[in-house]
DNA sequence: ATAACTGTATTAAGTGGTTAATACAATTAT
DNA sequence: ATAATTGTATTAACCACTTAATACAGTTAT
């Protein structure tokens, strides 16, 4: 899964959003640490700045947490990873169904629209 | 309806968005004349040479047209925006399940969230 | 006719995000 | 002990977006 993909907003929000995904989807453990700065922003083609922001900013979240010199980890809290979660993803669908009120879709509407498998093949 | 909400994005392509939802939600008719791009700029709290950079983008679609010096026309073209409503639609579906995707929902948990009103009240 | 309005264009300045090139102190690995 | 790695910090440069202040030619309204 590639780091960037929507060249909409800054890059070190779209990291941020990247690293939040890959926690509350279970992809790193609770506790885990994490590769380091350099390492990070050379897997995401960005420039460790970047990088380092992107962290500094998810630090001060207390999903994660920095040992100046030994490295990076993620928090052990578990419920406030799924609080993370569900909060992330209530925000999408109320943004979802925002955005299609905007198209002129009625409540009704949307979630007929949903339920119906045009999208997937 | 503020014209600006999220701060992510460029305001040349909110603006973009905003028009293009006005017109296929039907708040523009086909064929209706827009304000001027001052008053338009006005409206939206904008710079005019913003908003003028918004409407040349959206006319290079065909959506709007401009007669150089009578004003600026919504196309006539109902069926292009009728699928431009539903491409937008599409779209908007499509980016709401790779997002719930990334937050570790699976197809059948996604629709099942959609259809539970939790967000709603 | 004259004034107001139309879309369009230009130049300059300011701002925020990004990259680049370093540097430092403290821990870890060899 | 010595070298490599850690997070962190600083400075400078570049670029896209935005605003501001105009200007112009052609149309519309009075």
């Amino acid at each position: 899964m590639p780091w960037i993909l929507n060249a909409s907003g800054p890059i070190f929000v779209q990291l941020i959003e990247h690293l939040q995904n890959n926690i509350v989807s279970g992809k790193y453990d609770p506790g885990q640490k994490l590769p380091s700065v350099r390492d990070l922003a050379f897997d995401a083609g960005v420039n460790p700045n970047t990088m380092q922001r992107a962290l500094s900013e998810l630090e001060s979240t207390g999903l994660v947490h920095s040992e100046t010199t030994s490295g990076r980890f993620i928090t052990e809290d578990k419920k406030m990873i799924d609080e993370l979660r569900a909060s992330l993803a209530d925000s999408l669908k109320q943004e979802f169904f925002i955005n299609m009120g905007k198209l002129g879709f009625s409540e009704k509407e949307i979630l007929q629209f949903v339920n119906q498998n045009s999208t997937a093949k």
